[in-house]
DNA sequence: ATGCATTTGGTACGGCGGTACCATGAAGAG
DNA sequence: CTCTTCATGGTACCGCCGTACCAAATGCAT
């Protein structure tokens, strides 16, 4: 036989192809050729890892995630060890945002892939739904245990609190992508909110970042 | 000639048409076809009043928003005469969310829009891009109108709030439209705010709102 | 009535996209 | 060495979709 190949490997290169040529040019306007030509391989091969394009579609939402998890991950490796609730959020919800190209591809999938999952039931049962479930759950706990630990407002209601974050990162996420919002005003926003719901009382030592209290709509009322 | 026909009728008539079958199988998988069938006339017909599928799409875009504007208003009237700040707002957010099929099918269509202009700058080009504007201007507008008469909390930033308030209202519209959350919570989240915003009180407030109450701000002074 | 512009219908064409079929090269097993 | 099995390539088929073309019915002006 030929080289014996990796399949989960090739699966994955594929993939990855998948979701750079949907991030440039949308998820709806991405077939398998153009898929086979952006990983540098056959049309065929596409074809023999994935049998179907709704599998190869299901395998690029699966890859997503992973890549995403790795993403915020990432960031929150940045934020130092041991980061404080509120820093844990901050970093979950700026890696949400797209600020930057692979923030964008992850942002207008995931957008993409949810409005076909309303419309399309096959999409719907893949187990993608949890995921923002389990964001939120994770979210609600953080701001819980800072509030037992005195670092956050008694006051306020967890899980409202962690829904509204994640809601709004989401829709500046998108007006973001469309042009209508700066991305320091989102930031603003969400780090307005974290203000309101976490007393100052934490650690984040001199990170030296700036700090605005409240400056939505970053360029002012520029261009337009 | 034949019975002379008002084309913006007949228009109106098939992007009707377009957003009921766009609603229903999504707005990616709506041919001319199908259009033509939905509104009971002949493809030939779709192509005589809209040349191209380009010109159908941003006529249906511009048609939903009209629409929209008008369910808003059916709701502000419902809400009584010269409703205040919050029933406005509160209306407007409520008007957003998909809690009956018309709310669902623009919910849905809105998203699509969306997410198409992002990697479709003929789409992007549509003055629709400046309807959230509008509606962000208007929010922060009431809330500003509200603060001075000392019905809301002198101590939030308008814009920020505004933009929070529909921020959340649009993901969690698009939470309800998959089947991860029910209305009533996402009406309850939003109300949460609103009471967060909306001190009880109305002008000349007696007790005055207790907490932190800075400097007064005027209508919308951004920082920055 | 004649004619002409408007409205409508049916249908054909070109292209593209997903899927299926056939073929061939490359190793490991015997 | 041969045979089998995996991996890969090329290509053809079928259907759909947007668009274009041909043609007819209709009603107002002359």
């Amino acid at each position: 036989m030929p080289k014996r190949v990796d399949h989960e490997e090739r699966r994955a290169q594929i993939a990855e192809a998948l979701v750079r040529v949907a991030g440039r040019r949308g998820l709806h306007a991405v077939g398998m050729r153009d898929v086979a030509a952006e990983a540098g391989v056959s049309l065929r091969l596409v074809q023999y890892y994935f049998q179907t394009k709704e599998n190869l579609l299901f395998y690029g939402l699966q890859h997503l995630t992973e890549r995403f998890t790795a993403r915020v991950g990432a960031r929150l490796a940045a934020a130092g060890p041991d980061p404080g609730p509120r820093a844990t959020i901050e970093a979950l919800l700026l890696a949400s945002l797209p600020t930057d190209e692979e923030g964008r591809t992850f942002h207008l999938l995931y957008s993409s892939y949810s409005i076909l999952s309303v419309t399309d039931e096959a999409l719907a049962a893949q187990p993608f739904i949890d995921n923002p479930n389990a964001a939120e759950d994770a979210v609600t706990g953080l701001i819980a245990r800072a509030q037992e630990a005195g670092a956050a407002d008694r006051g306020v209601d967890a899980r409202t609190e962690a829904i509204s974050l994640l809601a709004m990162t989401a829709t500046m996420g998108t007006s973001i992508l469309v042009g209508q919002r700066e991305p320091e005003s989102a930031i603003g926003v969400l780090r307005h909110h974290l203000d309101r719901i976490f007393t100052g009382q934490e650690r984040d030592g001199g990170g030296g970042a700036d700090e605005e209290s409240s400056g939505p709509r970053g360029g002012g009322a520029g261009a337009r």
